[in-house]
RNA sequence: GCGCCCGUAGCUCAACCGGAUAGAGCAUCGGCCUUCUAAGCCGAGGGUUGCAGGUUCGAUUCCUGCCGGGCGUGCCA
């Protein structure tokens, strides 16, 4: 509808401008937006007061010109020149209701379109270390990127989901020094716990689970292990200490043995995230290991196509890519002065191996104090010849935890953060995923848990399952009065719909199809949720006003058919964001 | 210091690449259950959109400065 009042316009325009009143090289878009305020009519454009400059006329004599020139089109019933020069648009009223039908005939194709044309897009999202499990600050990475994931796939894109598992690197040395020092603990081994070691309890599970299994096969003397280690803190450099440790570790374990700890460390964590996301309605097309990219060596080449462009130089025994070149603050290190590649030189490798797998677009989401890494990483994409802005980057800001009053502190070392898993066990999944994404993702969000955890009515969710619910049951009731439900006699009578109510509801109905495209393009899942609790709320509105089990049947069929297509929308609506909709509560 | 994000009703947030009278929920107050689930509905009050300028026919939206909050500024990941 939108689409066809543009082109009215447009047609309107050009013949205008074939008359010699507007000048050739003005080009301004033309756009029609849905009037806010009913008194505007459905929808409005404001191009005669975009135009009126260029054309040297006032706005409102242009959109007089404008109307004048523009077609006759069925559909519109009524054209009106109001407030400074907006050309408002009121639609015939049996227009409206043809939105219906479509909703019954497209059922959960409702609300898809083709506007990305199958374009190939990859997102990247989570992605967090494998060395414990996933907390709270995760969740709304995953519900953010999963929500984004859905939206891109029923705008028409190929989406391709992915988890980066950074199981390469320091931080998985430490973990593993973790669990085997535990496991030191559990064969009566007294080794002092390191500063920075990670301290929660799935540390020790796994090394309870590592004794089952091995026994004393990794015990050594707690001296040996010991023995000659710089002061760990708060006399001496925690980060100097574990790296000593690890090397200890690997020196008196052997790698094979060392490896082993690591690999168990590794599949614990790793099944457990993966779980954890599935339980949580987060799926991925692939997990896409660091270490793997390593060991191919991928990250050579990846550097070595760098180094043939003339991006990368030696400093202080060092290997550096010349960002600051680049439009980043300054030139990064890729390869340490001990020989071992950074995080950022196997990151480059990843993205390098993204675009070759074709991807026409790439999303990262992450969290927002990794915003400073965004110049180097579009630096490296362009240094590597590929156009920077192939790679977009969504920042989600974190979401700050209180309890009450009380901010909830949350690091994963001091292993006192509160788990994903607990959350979603606390207020279930609809409500974490709902709850998660219904902010928009640069505003940082307070996640009150005493509030979330409450089970009350707060909770919006509930509000619009229940509008899917009702509906249901409006069915049910149905059908214990005997009747029979008849489609056909519905379609026939919707131009009985003339009730206020139904005609907001008609109306918000036909707005999904472009909310979906808008929130899938903008990277926006709350529009849904605004959405889906206004459509919610427009029907409850209407239950309260009107019985739609009336005498009258081709009433009741009409209003059984629209609150079907409510019922509909709700679910394809809750669907993309992974929501259940529950036929009672 | 520099960089990024944010500042809207008592609280949590919307506001469709700048549009018409800035909207919801919660909380507060007052009503509605013999009739399709009251997890609901109806009504009332509540705002100098952090402050000061600028651009524009029009600014919560764009620009500049200031104030306040968060994050970043590693040969960490």
């Amino acid at each position: 509808m939108k689409d066809q009042l543009q082109r009215l316009l447009e047609t309107a325009i050009d013949r205008l401008r074939r008359q010699g009143l507007l000048p050739e090289q003005v080009r301004v878009p033309v756009r029609v937006d849905r009037a806010r305020d009913s008194a505007h009519g459905d929808f409005a454009s404001n191009i005669a007061l975009m135009l009126a400059k260029a054309a040297g006329m006032p706005p409102k004599k242009l959109a007089e010109r404008i109307v004048a020139a523009m077609p006759k089109d069925p559909s519109v019933r009524r054209v009106e020149i109001a407030g400074p020069g907006f050309i408002n648009f009121f639609l015939d009223p049996a227009a409206q209701f043809a939105i219906v039908r479509r909703v019954l005939e497209e059922r959960e194709r409702f609300g898809h379109s083709d506007i990305g044309r199958g374009r190939r897009i990859h997102i990247e999202f989570v992605s967090a270390n494998p060395t414990g499990p996933l907390h709270v600050g995760h969740g709304r990475g995953a519900a953010y990127g999963a929500s984004v994931a859905n939206l891109l796939a029923a705008a028409g894109f190929q989406v391709h989901r992915e988890y980066y598992v950074n199981d390469a690197g320091r931080q998985m040395d430490i973990l593993t020094v973790s669990i085997w020092l535990r496991y030191l603990e559990r064969c009566g081994e007294l080794v002092p716990f390191p500063a920075s070691g990670y301290r929660g309890d799935y540390v020790r599970d796994i090394a309870a689970r590592l004794y089952r299994q091995m026994g004393d096969a990794y015990r050594r003397p707690a001296e040996s292990v010991l023995e000659g280690l710089p002061p760990d803190a708060p006399e001496g450099d925690k980060e100097r200490y574990i790296d000593a440790l690890i090397d200890r570790a690997r020196k008196l374990l052997g790698e094979q043995a060392y490896e082993a700890i690591f690999r168990t460390g590794l599949e614990a964590i790793l099944a457990d995230i993966r779980e954890d996301l599935e339980a949580f309605g987060v799926c991925y097309d692939r997990w896409f290991s660091e270490r793997d990219l390593v060991q191919s060596g991928r990250v050579e080449q990846a550097l070595a196509l760098l180094d043939r462009g003339g991006w990368l130089y030696r400093k202080e025994g060092a290997i550096w890519f010349a960002a600051g070149r680049l439009g980043d603050e300054k030139d990064r290190v890729v390869v340490r002065e001990n020989g071992q590649i950074t995080y950022f030189a196997s990151d480059i490798a990843y993205h390098l191996d993204k675009l070759e797998r074709g991807f026409d677009h790439l999303i990262d989401v992450w969290g927002a104090d990794h915003h400073g890494y965004v110049p180097r990483l579009k630096a490296a994409i362009q240094a590597l010849g590929a156009d920077p802005e192939r790679l977009e980057v969504r920042l989600v800001q974190f979401a700050v935890l209180y309890r009450g009053r009380e901010k909830v502190p949350m690091s994963t070392r001091a292993g006192e953060f509160v788990t994903l898993r607990q959350l979603r066990e606390e207020v279930g999944r609809d409500a974490a995923r709902f709850f998660y994404v219904m902010r928009k993702p640069e505003q940082h969000m307070d996640f009150d848990l005493e509030l979330a955890v409450s089970q009350s009515n707060d909770n919006p969710v509930y509000y619009v399952q229940y509008a899917h619910a009702r509906v249901c049951s409006v069915f049910r009731q149905l059908a214990e009065k005997g009747w029979q439900r008849d489609v056909a006699q519905g379609m026939d009578a919707l131009t009985r719909l003339t009730e206020p109510h139904e005609q907001a509801l008609l109306a918000t109905l036909a707005r999904y199809p472009e909310t979906v495209e808008r929130a899938a393009l903008q990277r926006e899942p709350h529009q849904l949720t605004h959405y889906l609790r206004e459509l919610a709320g427009e029907f409850h509105t209407y239950y309260n006003a009107h019985t739609f089990l009336v005498e009258d049947a081709p009433l009741r069929n009409a209003r059984l058919n629209l609150i079907d297509a409510v019922r509909q929308t709700i679910a394809n609506g809750l669907g993309l964001l992974d929501v259940s909709a529950p036929e009672s509560m």
